[in-house]
RNA sequence: GGAGGAGUGGCAGAGCGGUUGAAUGCACCGGUCUUGAAAACCGGCAUACUCGAGAGGGUAUCGGGGGUUCGAAUCCCUCCUCCUCCGCCA
């Protein structure tokens, strides 16, 4: 959520910026601007009347305690008409308030100036290229579902017994190999410096907000009613809010952290042939890294990260391109995002597995995290996140690229984690 | 789930309708003293919003929200969290 002082600054600045993702609502903006500037008038003349009632109540006890009842029962009439002017303004403030949240809600971040303009992804700029060859297949190839089946290592149908479509259960050497990865991304996550978290898998209202899953991807949410909670369609919500509220000093930076959680997601909508298999499930795993950091260095952190995300991919010889996302295909909360693709060599396509972003203050602003300068004075942190990784497609590709007519072998990295080097 | 008790500043802990944003102690920061340190002494030390060029001012905040009152940390309602006991249980 921007800042409506920022909004009122910058106005011109946002609106540019806001143009490469469609978004040319120059009229929300003022409405902002006056919202905010309304609210301010109303607070400030209920502080008056307020001090006025405050500063006749003392004298109110000071007259009670002499016993001049009389002087005091006037001043009280006049008290009365001041609060009820009061109460008035308070009701205002109320509405103007709710509006100026609700008008705030709908204006996404401001992309960051490299963001490339652009509807869908076909505008997304090819931002590292995949420059070696693809891997060349036997001709028995067969797309990773056929090969989960034929090794028994992840059972789809099971998984509609027990839960429903789109909830895999792994297998044997099938969740071997998804622990073993588990284990792997958190192992290099943890030599590149960031903590490991195991935070809960369900959150309450006041996180999905401060994230900005709420309200803007409420129906994607797995929504437990009856205690007001959610599950988690990713690590980012619970690690990202142990920061909520919080106000750092500037020493504490780099703030780096990791963790791995299942994630769910009720993908309302996605349907169709491209989401078979893996490729789109309700319940995932996935390990994430999610960093808060100075202003001045949050892009440095983004270029670190996005080498970080390309290194695994790298170790695990799977072949990747890297996107930068035009304003059209942008999340909602970020200013900058960059996006892995791995190739999947039986599908022939490109999968993506990590998303990498920097939402700058736009979810600190929510989550009013921020750290305090040398001077004290405070300021909003910027965050940033992205995947590292997420299993299916990983796992998709995986079976695919390493498919042999004598089973699926395991990369090189993954085996001291699985401790066997082929699916047979 | 049932019955009790409790939530006050970074921590500890007073206050239980009227100069209380909140005593006191500890911690922390600055200073005096000291060759240096410690001790002692003096001073400072919350957050948010807002007005102001600034100095500074106003308002709100004693777990959250609502109410009573001219006035609430103090009374009432409600929610949350923690502690004790009972029940259930991986």
């Amino acid at each position: 959520m921007l800042q409506p002082n920022f909004i009122k600054e910058n106005k011109e600045r946002v609106l540019e910026g806001l143009k490469k993702r469609n978004f040319t609502d120059a009229h929300l903006l003022d409405e902002i601007i006056d919202l905010d500037q309304r609210r301010k008038d109303i607070q400030s003349e209920s502080d008056h009347l307020q001090s006025s009632v405050n500063k006749s109540s003392k004298e109110i006890g000071m007259l009670f305690k002499q016993g001049k009842k009389d002087e005091a029962s006037v001043i009280q009439e006049q008290v009365k008409t001041w609060k009820a002017k009061i109460t008035e303004l308070n009701t205002e403030a109320d509405d103007v308030k709710t509006r100026l949240q609700d008008a705030l809600l709908n204006v996404p971040n401001v992309p960051h100036p490299s963001v490339p303009a652009g509807n869908t992804d076909e505008d997304n700029e090819v931002y590292q290229a995949w420059e070696k060859p693809f891997p060349t297949l036997h001709d028995g190839k067969k797309p990773h579902w056929e090969l989960m089946e034929e090794y028994d290592i992840i059972d789809l149908k099971l998984g509609v017994k027990v839960t429903g479509a789109g909830f895999p259960v792994y297998k044997g050497k099938g969740a071997k190999l998804q622990r073993a990865l588990i284990s792997y991304f958190l192992d290099k996550a943890d030599e590149a410096g960031y903590l490991e978290y195991i935070p809960p898998h369900m959150v309450n209202e006041a996180s999905a907000r401060g994230t900005g899953q709420l309200p803007d991807k409420e129906g994607q949410m797995y929504h437990a009613t009856q205690d007001d909670l959610y599950l988690i369609p990713t690590a980012e919500v619970p690690i990202t809010n142990i920061y909520r509220d919080v106000i750092l000093k500037e020493d504490d930076f780099p703030v780096k952290m990791t963790g791995y959680t299942p994630c769910f997601r009720r993908e309302a909508g996605s349907y169709g042939a491209h989401v078979r298999g893996l490729n789109r499930v309700h319940q995932f795993d996935k390990v994430e890294i999610v960093r808060v950091e100075h202003p001045d260095k949050s892009y440095a952190a983004l270029e670190e990260m996005i080498k970080h995300v390309g290194g695994l991919l790298d170790e695990l010889g799977l072949p990747y391109r890297i996107l930068r996302l035009c304003g059209g295909d942008l999340g909602f909360t970020s200013a900058l995002t960059f996006d892995f693709e791995t190739y999947s060599a039986a599908q022939e396509r490109w999968l993506e597995v990590s998303s990498v972003s920097n939402f700058e203050t736009f979810q600190s602003n929510r989550l009013k995290l921020r750290f305090k300068d040398k001077d004290n004075k405070k300021h909003l942190a910027h965050t940033l996140n992205g995947s590292a990784l997420a299993l299916p497609r990983i796992m998709a590709t995986i079976l695919e690229n390493y498919q042999t007519p004598d089973g699926i072998i395991i990369p090189e990295v993954l085996r001291p984690y699985t401790r066997f080097d082929k699916i047979d």
